[in-house]
DNA sequence: AAAATAAAAGACAAAAATATCTTTTATTAA
DNA sequence: TTAATAAAAGATATTTTTGTCTTTTATTTT
């Protein structure tokens, strides 16, 4: 299994393709973020709305609409993506899928995972939805294939 | 999205289960270990079978057939059944789903969960099969609800 | 106002994961 | 050697995830 769901990988890849794209103030199409991301392109709409319905991105329709991302939510962590799409169980739920698994009652991977589960979290807590702009813009990081 | 899939969970929390009940030698049904794991039984019975033809359990069947795990297979890793159902993805796959994510080619995650993979691989390496089974025993840790 | 553009929304389809039920095969015990 | 037991195997069903296609709504430009 992956970390995430295939929705959310999308919607991550979508996001940072937004950012980077939008970062001097420019909207995006779906098509061109379709294609930026190698995704199907009716099924990232989809992602896309409902991420811009929950206020993570914003978009404008018609002539020279488009997504896009401003600057104060390019400050905003990664994890309100992830928890948008996915929920909060890759930071919170038992890796055993067991619902009354606790401190108390532990399953017997409980410390184990909560300390990798903390990490996670962690990591996409401080890392921000606009972190890779440059990189992006400089061709060093990849969001396609 | 959790970490393991449904089946994966339902394996390991079965391993465990079998592990602990046969550790003096006694083999165990799949009504047991479905109702001691609270999983759907047929559908455990499913996954019990792949894990028997892999040979990382063992079954016998008739009267006073049933489940076990012989006591070399208690010493091999929790990262073999993980690796059995859900392959190795979790260990290896690019957590945005890229198939040419690489040193020479990462995508903007690569190298903070390329640290978080290796982690939940080493633990899962370093954790056997009947690692619990002594906390097991003694109602210390829990693989139900 | 009309035409063009682009996201939003709705309906539908395919594939994969999860779950259930039935039949068969191997083994044991009476 | 028949009956009982228990896993193996097969068939089918349900749910969730992923993906596609069409229509509607909002906005802009002519």
């Amino acid at each position: 299994m992956a970390i995430f769901s295939k929705t959310c990988e999308y919607a991550i890849r979508a996001v940072f393709f937004i950012a980077h794209k939008t970062a001097t103030g420019n909207r995006v199409g779906i098509k061109d973020i379709a294609q930026g991301i190698d995704s199907p392109e009716h099924f990232l709409a989809k992602i896309l709305q409902d991420l811009s319905r929950k206020g993570l991105i914003s978009s404008i329709k018609g002539p020279h609409g488009g997504f896009y991302i401003d600057t104060p939510a390019l400050a905003r962590p990664l994890s309100e993506i992830v928890e948008a799409v996915d929920g909060n169980s890759l930071f919170y739920g038992c890796a055993l899928g067991l619902k009354q698994c606790s401190e108390v009652n532990p399953c017997p991977l409980h410390n184990e995972f909560k300390a990798i589960r903390n990490r996670i979290h962690k990591m996409l807590n401080t890392t921000t939805i606009g972190s890779f702009n440059e990189e992006l813009m400089e061709g060093l990081l990849s969001l396609k294939k």
